[in-house]
DNA sequence: GTCATCACG
DNA sequence: GACGTACGTGATGACC
């Protein structure tokens, strides 16, 4: 029935009720596994709730209405906006898909959209509603909602019972529904951090409104207003008063992806419903209502508490590889689709002829729904000969990939659907180029990134093998190694079957191995917040890539190439004959056998595991003050690592079709929370030398645009401060002080005026020495001091800043108790090592010390980042680069200002609400149309 | 494949 | 008292 007059519609506000069902109910967990069920088991009794009370009742059409993402355009208006919201409590997180999928089973059209509140859809909804004579009913009691109330839009407070309607929001707010927005943007909100006019509350509101008919007109004529200090309130924050109002007023022109005719209400699938409804284990709900349906209830085995996933434990149901599905119609695809439906989600894994997702094809999906139940759809396969006249062919049975992207679009991209992969930014990446855009997603990868950084990696094989006790099908031997390597659309399709569906049924069930200990081990905010949504985030990244210039490192590389052969001669003259300059092991030989060269401090020069001389540059720079050689060698070192590694083999990385270079980030490379780059590394580009720093010449912005360079500066010794809570430190930070000279004036009695660069550049070191865990031996390497002298720094540091030694002894013992570290987030990082002995824990102990800082550091930037792309949206402009704390941009040239201004404040602020930092993060910026003219 | 070396934060 | 040491990465060329 299309929506009309003599219609109904009735608007749930979802996110009141998760929030009502949560603090109303015990902390419940399902028995089988731990997972918290509390707020989806009240969910689902009020929905029940509500579905009996409607019975026989005039409603037509129905939804849920829930929030999605936190930044919307009111975050743009005022950046305060909810910000002394509390962070969703942790057993709460995992909660919120499961009252999706629960309104899905009664059948209850669910909605919601990314960056848009769930009362501007009810806004736009209502609206609609009533101009196409329909009677509204919000069920709500939120009091941002109640400007929609009058002509037939009523509100009914679930609990109560209550309906609220003109009169009742007159009662409220003392004055109609069409002024409360003017009372709202007066007496502010605390809750939702509206600021309004400060001293005046809803009473006075109404009553100035009531007196001068409106906002606009008071704010106008607020000299005419006799109390004097009222006035001058009103008249000075008057643009706050504005922006309250913008703040508070509901959009009702949302773009809604859906139409008041998708509402109509349905009946239950009673298959469906108890499905779930057992899934979770609720066994009362699900005995009402199975005789409230007339059905036969399902049955809910007793289980035992989930006993943790052990190693040896045998897999639920065997892996069989002969076991999955060819799919090879559509037909079939169309009952996997519904199998899809009715579970509400699905394991994925995209087949592709290579493995750089920017130029590779797609060549099949498989599909996993329970353990055992999985399929590949193969579509772009071929066989036959590569001949003269003809290509080879595509094989029998499959189905064309425009007929099978048709059928899976819609689940693809239902937004009740989980589609669950391993490393699912890659197949984001692949299918987006095929015009879909797969969400929502979970990534096993991260999930045990989450749960076991440290313990192990995280690729599919290993994590297969280490909880399923399974040895996955290797991808070697369908396509081999090497030159003889085939793509994947040559593999023969009955192979092809077994080894992508296993991967799928795999993935599905290491996710149920993970899925629930996320909660279990604490870390579900660490997924939630700082994994899952960093993934689209990096694949736009990486799409979007930088512009790198052919031409700037081609004239370089021949530049070094004719500076090296110089120096290649020169060298061999020093050697009295020729060798390879580039073999450490012949150098070796030359230096200290043929040259007889000896370290200047009286040490044995070998070193290395397989005997050979050491010919390191620090070895180099002391052999320096000997010979000529060793300069001459570092010098054509330098050379050739800025050719092979940089003018060279960046060329090769420029993409054909882009004139850019797209690296691929690793999310769960590095233990600590931060990212690593690869294909081509661009996170080490050179910088810290003259003829490096020129390689950044090469990365350029499009004609028009430049480039923008923004860094935290100092962040790590500003977390240092923070969590070691030194006094001393925090105040220079807060002075904005050079920090280095501020240390060496602590350490050493010199006034900041007196500080020369030596002392500095020594206080300099020892900073960096202690986020690294510090030793005597260390410090003395890196500063070319005897170790003495090393050592008494390090203990007139800790004498100074007492506070450093604390920490470091609190987190060591810590770990050994606890076999992990965690960041202020609450990101884990596992230290297994610890507790050993021998030199292993030593390494183990700095690297305890030096985790929680590097990796506070990360998940500072990770929540930028998240937070950017909704941050720039209106601005021409496109992040490109992470470098640990620096983020690189291009913008439209005349847009870099305001970039710079916007990009710096989220970064700046990226810590809270979760963390509030004692000392300010810093951010400084710069742009140019080279990397080198930003940095 | 492993090692040594060196680029970055 | 000896031991072996800065933390975290990735790419390259030499060599086995």
């Amino acid at each position: 029935m299309a929506f009309g007059k003599g219609c109904h519609l009735h608007l749930i506000d979802g996110s009141a009720f998760i929030f009502r069902a949560y603090h109303a109910l015990p902390p419940l967990t399902r028995k089988s596994d731990g997972m918290p069920i509390g707020a989806v088991s009240g969910f689902c009794n009020m929905l029940q709730r509500y579905v009996e009370g409607n019975e026989g009742g005039d409603v037509t059409h129905v939804a849920v209405i829930f929030d999605k993402g936190s930044h919307t355009f009111r975050n743009d208006l005022y950046d305060k906006y909810k910000a002394n919201r509390d962070e969703m409590p942790e057993d709460l997180r995992p909660q919120i898909p499961l009252t999706r999928r629960a309104t899905e089973a009664f059948n209850i059209a669910c909605k919601e959209m990314e960056h848009y509140e769930a009362d501007d859809m009810i806004a736009t909804l209502a609206c609609q509603a009533r101009e196409a004579g329909g009677r509204v009913t919000i069920i709500s009691s939120d009091k941002d909602l109640m400007q929609l109330v009058g002509d037939g839009v009523v509100m009914l407070d679930a609990m109560k019972n209550r309906v609220i309607d003109v009169e009742g929001v007159e009662e409220k707010f003392g004055v109609s529904p069409d002024r409360v927005v003017d009372v709202q943007a007066l007496a502010g909100d605390s809750v939702d951090n509206v600021p309004g006019a400060p001293g005046i509350g809803i009473k006075t509101a109404a009553l100035l409104i009531n007196e001068f008919g409106s906002l606009e007109e008071l704010l106008n004529r607020a000299e005419e207003i006799k109390q004097p200090k009222r006035r001058q309130t009103l008249i000075e924050h008057r643009e706050q008063i504005e922006l309250s109002k913008r703040l508070v007023q509901l959009d009702c022109d949302t773009p809604l992806d859906f139409t008041l005719d998708d509402l109509e209400v349905r009946d239950p699938d009673p298959e469906r419903l108890l499905g779930f409804l057992a899934e979770m284990e609720f066994r009362t709900i699900t005995k009402r209502i199975a005789e409230k349906l007339g059905v036969e209830a399902p049955i809910i085995e007793e289980t035992s508490p989930a006993a943790p996933a052990a190693q040896d434990e045998p897999p639920a149901a065997p892996i069989d590889p002969e076991a999955y599905e060819w799919v090879q119609e559509p037909g079939q695809l169309a009952k996997w689709v519904e199998a899809i439906r009715e579970r509400g989600y699905v394991a994925i894994d995209t087949e592709t002829t290579g493995l750089d997702e920017m130029t590779c094809d797609l060549v099949g999906i498989s599909l996993a729904v329970e353990p055992g139940v999985a399929c590949y759809v193969p579509l772009c396969h071929r066989d036959g000969e590569e001949g003269l006249f003809s290509g080879p062919g595509y094989s029998e049975g499959q189905m064309p990939l425009d007929e099978a992207l048709a059928l899976l679009r819609p689940v693809l991209e239902d937004p009740a659907i989980l589609k669950i992969g391993q490393n699912l930014k890659y197949d984001l990446k692949v299918l987006g180029r095929y015009g879909v855009a797969m969400a929502p997603i979970d990534d096993t990868m991260l999930l045990s990134y989450a749960l076991n950084a440290g313990l192990h990696n995280h690729g599919m094989d290993a994590l297969s093998e280490r909880y399923l006790g399974h040895r996955p099908i290797e991808i070697k031997s369908l396509i081999g190694t090497g030159k003889s390597q085939i793509t994947f659309d040559r593999v023969p399709v009955a192979e092809a079957v077994k080894y992508a569906a296993e991967d799928a049924d795999v993935t599905l069930r290491l996710w149920q191995v993970f899925k629930p200990q996320l909660h279990v081990k604490k870390v579900t905010t660490v997924y939630e917040t700082l994994e899952r949504p960093l993934i689209p985030v990096l694949a736009r990244m990486e799409e979007t890539g930088i512009k790198v210039d052919r031409d700037t490192l081609s004239r370089m590389s021949g530049a070094f190439a004719q500076k090296m052969a110089a120096l290649e001669e020169e060298i061999h003259g020093l050697a009295g004959r020729p060798f390879n300059v580039g073999s450490p092991k012949q150098l070796g030989e030359i230096l200290f056998d043929e040259l007889s060269l000896t370290m200047p401090d009286g040490k044995a020069p070998k070193k290395g595991k397989t005997g050979a001389y050491g010919t390191g540059a620090d070895v180099l720079e002391d052999l320096a003050t000997l010979h000529d050689l060793p300069r001459r060698i570092l010098d054509w070192r330098q050379l050739s690592k800025l050719k092979s590694t940089y003018t060279d083999a960046l060329q090769e990385h420029i993409n054909a079709d882009t004139g850019r270079v797209h690296t691929s980030y690793s999310q769960a490379g590095a233990n600590t929370g931060r990212l690593a780059s690869t294909e081509p590394n661009l996170q080490n580009i050179p910088v810290r030398t003259e003829e490096g720093r020129r390689i950044r010449e090469a990365f350029v912005a499009e004609p028009g645009k430049v480039l923008v360079s923004l860094d935290y500066s100092q962040i790590e010794l500003r977390i240092l401060a923070h969590v070691a809570d030194i006094e001393a430190l925090k105040a220079a930070f807060r002075e904005g002080q050079d920090i280095h000279a501020a240390t060496a004036s602590e350490m050493f009695g010199v006034p900041m005026e007196e500080m020369t660069p030596e002392i500095r550049r020594q206080a300099k070191a020892i900073n960096f020495g202690v986020i690294y865990g510090i030793s005597g031996f260390g410090l003395a390497r890196n500063l070319r001091i005897p170790q003495e002298e090393a050592q008494g720094f390090i203990d007139r540091y800790f004498e100074r800043f007492p506070g450093i030694k604390d920490y470091m002894t609190e987190t060591t013992a810590f770990a050994k108790k606890m076999g992990h570290v965690q960041t202020l987030f609450g990101r884990k990082i596992h230290t297994p090592e610890i507790n050993a002995k021998g030199p292993g824990a030593g390494f183990a102990r700095r690297a305890a010390i030096n985790a929680p800082i590097q990796g506070t550091a990360a998940d500072v930037i990770r929540r930028a980042m998240i937070r950017m792309p909704a941050a720039i949206a209106d601005m021409p402009a496109q992040m490109l680069l992470q470098v640990h704390d620096e983020l690189l941009f291009e913008v439209e040239a005349n847009a870099a200002d305001a970039l710079i201004k916007r990009a710096k404040e989220i970064m700046e602020g990226a810590a809270l609400p979760a963390v509030d930092f004692s000392v300010p993060m810093v951010v400084e910026a710069g742009s140019g149309e080279s990397w080198a003219a930003a940095h």
